[in-house]
RNA sequence: GGGUAGUUACCAGAGUGGCCAAAUGGGGCAGACUGUAAAUCUGCUGGCUUCGCCUUCGGUGGUUCGAAUCCAUCACUACCCA
């Protein structure tokens, strides 16, 4: 995997890259639509590539191994060909389950037992096994194993959650040395930078990753119960010491504004469930602000579901109807929804770099943010 | 023509003397959702000048301190017998 930054703005922090891998190149800023479970809910890969042009994929570690397990991808030759999606992919590593299956998993030194959400059974996540899994997935950027801490964690916690991610990192990396990829395209490690919401424990997190000269480097831990206000201090503070030839991947964020603001701010990658999540609820994302689709007020509003929409299915059906497919619940209004917002976020990153590149970035920001969280 | 069962809020359907403006489900309205245990979850859903008041349980008239609940009668619906 290699980074090129091409442009830097001149009154922020944001730029503009490539990422090349041997799966195709990505054009920074990117937003990544997440495909938990080796598919992006509702989209098939052909609107994946020619409607929301998606430039990369996320799967998720924890989900592929208990479905369909490591021996049925291994069998397919990996998840690009599983799946049949031929471009770059990364997967998370399942540091995120450990936070988000709190009830359903036991931390410890040498790794985290869970209990699957699917049929109880026990496992343990190792940072040793995690690699090997990841490996077996056969992603172009896998993610180092984690404890993604809460945002509300108390100092004493934050810090020994963050030394506890970094002791795992030494042996992610150890692990991922060791070993090869399996399908003869390379994958890159990228660690995690943890803290919580505590400045000096960024500051010591993003040190200590950025010692470990990733091919990239992730932000976690945020947009997890912390103010937005704190949320972008701390991505100034870890961008301050984040290597600047490196992609800055900030996990699991966020709304269209939080992406502009921590552009500006120099990160680089982006992925949230919040387009297909949002969208198979209902929550349409534009450039003119958010619809609730469910909402009385469209039953008669014939008018395209975005005039302005990046994707075919903004022209071609209107607001009228994918109201009526939302309230009744029909399955087109979810694939409507999700291939619409996934649309919007990449056309978003992508109008955001073409004004990286021409220079007025911060100019186009700022007109973009109070539009963007209204409410239509 | 005779018999039986029934008629409850937008719909379906509990409730069979006071704790009933009335369970539950659906529908409707609104909100939430940030490295996906999420096509999910949470509220509200008779009216009002909302610590209270008013109007509702097919219609009318009764019994009772008190009725969606008991009685009479009328109307309608379903099924059964002719």
């Amino acid at each position: 995997m290699q980074f090129k930054v091409e442009h830097t703005d001149i009154r922020s922090n944001a730029r503009a890259g490539i990422i090349t891998t041997d799966h195709g190149t990505i054009h920074t800023p990117i937003f990544m639509p997440v495909g938990t479970g080796g598919s992006v809910k509702g989209v098939h890969q052909t609107e994946l590539i020619n409607d929301i042009q998606a430039e990369i994929i996320l799967g998720n570690t924890y989900h592929l191994y208990l479905r369909p397990g490591i021996d049925i991808l291994e069998k397919a030759g990996g998840l690009h060909k599983f799946n049949g999606f031929d471009r770059p992919m990364l997967t998370d590593s399942g540091g995120f389950q450990v936070f988000s299956l709190a009830e359903n998993r036991k931390l410890k030194e040498e790794g985290a037992v869970f209990r699957s959400h699917i049929d109880g059974s026990k496992h343990l996540f190792t940072p040793e096994n995690v690699m090997d899994i990841q490996r077996s997935i056969g992603a172009d950027i896998i993610m180092a194993f984690d404890e993604c801490t809460p945002g509300d964690a108390d100092y004493a916690y934050a810090k020994k959650s963050m030394e506890l991610t970094h002791r795992w990192l030494d042996r992610c990396v150890k692990r991922f040395d060791e070993t090869e990829p399996k399908y003869g395209y390379s994958q890159a490690l990228f660690p995690i930078v943890q803290g919580c919401t505590f400045t000096d424990l960024r500051k010591v997190s993003a040190e200590y990753i950025a010692s470990k000269n990733a091919e990239g480097n992730a932000i976690g831990g945020l947009a997890v119960g912390e103010p937005t206000e704190v949320m972008y201090e701390m991505i100034e503070v870890v961008n301050e010491i984040l290597p600047k030839d490196k992609p800055r991947y900030l996990m699991g964020v966020g709304t269209p504004v939080n992406i502009l603001e921590a552009i500006e701010r120099g990160v680089d990658m982006f992925d949230c469930v919040m387009p297909t999540r949002n969208g198979r609820n209902g929550m349409i994302f534009t450039r003119n602000g958010t619809m609730n689709m469910r909402n009385k007020k469209w039953f008669d509003d014939f008018s395209p579901i975005d005039a302005e929409g990046a994707s075919f299915v903004d022209k071609i059906y209107s607001k009228a109807y994918l109201r009526h497919l939302m309230v009744s619940q029909e399955l087109l209004a979810l694939q409507i929804c999700s291939i619409h917002n996934l649309a919007f976020y990449l056309w978003l990153v992508k109008e955001a770099r073409k004004h990286i590149i021409e220079g007025d970035f911060s100019s186009w920001k700022a007109g973009m943010i109070p539009v963007l969280s209204q409410r239509l």
